[in-house]
DNA sequence: TTTAAATAGTACTAAAATAGTCCTGTATTC
DNA sequence: GAATACAGGACTATTTTAGTACTATTTAAA
């Protein structure tokens, strides 16, 4: 229904827990415990945020994640491309156009418009501006929720 | 990821072959050929699209539809609304905020913040820009292909 | 030098959403 | 009354997403 999916929505609420922790190392564990959400599931998004280079890790023992920039210099567009996959409106809207039927296929233009302008709005809400609003998490009151920020039941709308 | 569905992108070569047809009445099956998609998906699509009022229908023999309103009245916005409801980029966008969490989930602002940018950009594309990119398609080349716009298999990008 | 804690990578399973089909009913024309 | 076409809903199959598990590697500390 075009939206973002749970997991990329997860992913900002862990790169928010990072930017609070400011430079301090925190384990994916951790993470996981002041957000409330699977430790496994956390550690798969700390993954993914590390290859595309959003944070730095360090292993072994005491090792643990930490922002690779500083949180302003985080775009939503760049979350997204991280989670999953580059922004595209549509199948083919990307800049690889290698279609066999590309002379009969002619969506592309005016969707890529689109896809253009979409990506330029999500280039400009940095990772600041998406904790603003998610402010210091009373743990006690996460402990019992399944995820750190819970929806996906009925009639959890906000 | 973050995409349009192939449905809704089916919808708008539909709704192109309606613009195209230019008042004249068109039968699902007609519009099917014509596209070279599926005569179930097509009529599925153009129920919905009734529904929603892009289009007008007249039933029993000789019946099919038309569009409601001229192409450069109809937006890209409401094409999306009609074939995968409101745009949302996250569950908890929407206007009716009744969330049972709202105190502790915080998500919302910066998200309804792009997620309002998006709109405003699918609402300034018209069917007639959608459909300037996709002149008359020659329904020979099309026969052989199960959809209209063919993808979805291994390496068809535009 | 061994053990424990932590990330890296990959593969797999389960659940949910999407796509596509079919059937029954109703309206309209011939 | 028969044929054609839309309306609505239900159902099935496929694909995508979410979540889990396992193995390997790295590092710190006992």
């Amino acid at each position: 229904m075009f939206r973002i999916s749970k997991l990329t929505d997860y992913g900002t609420v862990v790169l928010a827990r990072l930017a609070e922790a400011d430079e301090e190392l925190l384990s994916a564990t951790e993470i996981a415990a002041a957000t409330g959400l699977g430790t496994p599931t956390v550690s798969k998004l700390l993954k993914q945020l590390a290859r595309a280079e959003l944070v730095t890790s360090e292993r072994g023992a005491n090792g643990g994640y930490r922002l690779a920039r500083a949180p302003g210099a985080i775009t939503a567009a760049e979350i997204i491309d991280a989670l999953e996959g580059p922004v595209a409106i549509t199948e083919c809207s990307g800049q690889d156009s290698s279609c066999e039927f590309e002379e009969v296929c002619t969506v592309g233009n005016s969707w890529q418009q689109i896809n253009l302008q979409i990506r330029r709005a999500l280039a400009d809400i940095s990772l600041t501006e998406l904790q603003k609003a998610r402010p210091v998490i009373p743990t006690i009151r996460l402990v019992p929720m399944p995820a750190g920020i819970p929806r996906g039941n009925k009639s959890d709308q906000h």
